[in-house]
DNA sequence: TTTTATTTTTAGATTTGTCTAAAAATAAAT
DNA sequence: ATTTATTTTTAGACAAATCTAAAAATAAAA
């Protein structure tokens, strides 16, 4: 059914998506940049994607991607941020090296593959990094993700990921039974070093460093 | 250090390892067989692989991978086999579907990648076709594998893999504690049914039909 | 040992994705 | 409102990998 792309298309589809997150439309010259290619590149590809109904595309003016190609962006965001999330949580890669080896990954095209890795993985909700992940819908989950140091005090939340992954901190995070889904609150901020107090739902209360809490991501409930 | 091949260098790589283990020498044409393309095509490439030292190539006369065009070849035959062992062990493929899926992922570049999910895996030295898997020096283990339903009686074998993933024998053989890993032996094979009486280590025996003594492979020790 | 058949290689064309350099369109500045 | 600068597109070339058709080399058969 759904018809399979070159990795060089998908690597335009990718960025074009990226790109028009930020600005209305995307530039050709903004594409060049982001892919590291030269604006004549661009355009041949451009016409290439636009016969192919993966693009709204008005020359001089500018693109977008169509319902066609946002649909497929979805599908390789959702395989790169699947990989990334396996790379860290089961091969124990620290989060800054993920993502290379996930761009690679990310053009395997079985979605057989990709929906049993994400049960493999309970199907999480956002990858390392904290971006959401799509669900095989190319449904993106909208709960917002924050970082536990901008929690506002008092309001429950979930955690949803860790974002430095060195060894030290997750070793320390795993002795104090902080893991991803335990539930929380914030209960003060120390305002001289901005380190943060939270209490756990079994009202046992610990204080974090600032640094800390900043690598924890939640999502407020 | 070691070079990065295109794609289409890694199949011909690939497929050159394996036609040269039943032949002394390749042939365009076998080759060409074996990779669903024509002979110009094969002899272009042969001149490129020739050109970058991976190939003995005599024109006419046929070829054969050197030293290392070998350790290349064994670099990409260790991806295949370990990504065929995730899919079918973590991923719970059958082993059937796995290969072309694998031969995907066997493209993906980088060694720590390799190495992770290898230490991940535990090490195996069988995929799941009980094809041996080379190790990260390139080196492959020269223990064989067979099923168990051809292991000589009262000789010791240690449980490498499982050939036929269905989740009912997966569930059945858990539940008799046969498991990769296992130690037993043959000490009856009934010749009306063609069962199996196996003893394990500790003692306790029981009884498997030809079609599960089938799908278990073992290795003597 | 010629002739015939098969295999392999060369020659030239094609597709995909890229590039440089020049032309055309748009935007900015005087 | 022209001129100038920037952006984008076209034109033509190139490398990788493939193909068909023809030529050359090797092997098999008469």
């Amino acid at each position: 059914m759904s018809p399979n792309f070159s990795i060089a298309e998908e690597n335009y589809i990718k960025s074009i998506y990226h790109l028009q997150q930020a600005s209305e439309s995307v530039s050709t010259n903004a594409l060049a940049d982001h892919l590291k290619s030269k604006p004549a590149s661009i355009t041949d590809m451009l016409k290439k994607l636009h016969a192919k109904g993966l693009l709204n595309y008005n020359p001089y003016k500018g693109f977008r991607l169509s319902r066609e190609g946002n649909k497929a962006a979805l599908i390789i965001i959702r395989r790169h941020r699947l990989w990334e999330f396996f790379l860290v949580d089961q091969l124990h890669f620290n989060w800054e090296e993920v993502h290379e080896v996930a761009e690679e990954l990310e053009h395997v095209r079985s979605k057989k593959l990709v929906d049993k890795l994400d049960e493999f993985l309970g199907y999480p909700k956002f990858d390392p990094h904290g971006d959401p992940i799509p669900d095989s819908n190319g449904k993106i989950s909208v709960q917002q993700q924050l970082p536990l140091s901008d929690l506002p005090i008092n309001k429950q939340a979930i955690i949803t990921s860790v974002q430095n992954q060195s060894s030290e901190l997750l070793s320390f995070l795993t002795s104090r039974n902080i893991l991803i889904g335990t539930k929380l609150e914030v209960k003060r901020k120390l305002p001289f070093d901005n380190s943060i107090e939270i209490k756990f739902k079994n009202k046992q209360s610990i204080s974090i460093s600032e640094q800390v809490a900043n690598a924890i991501q939640v999502n407020p409930l």
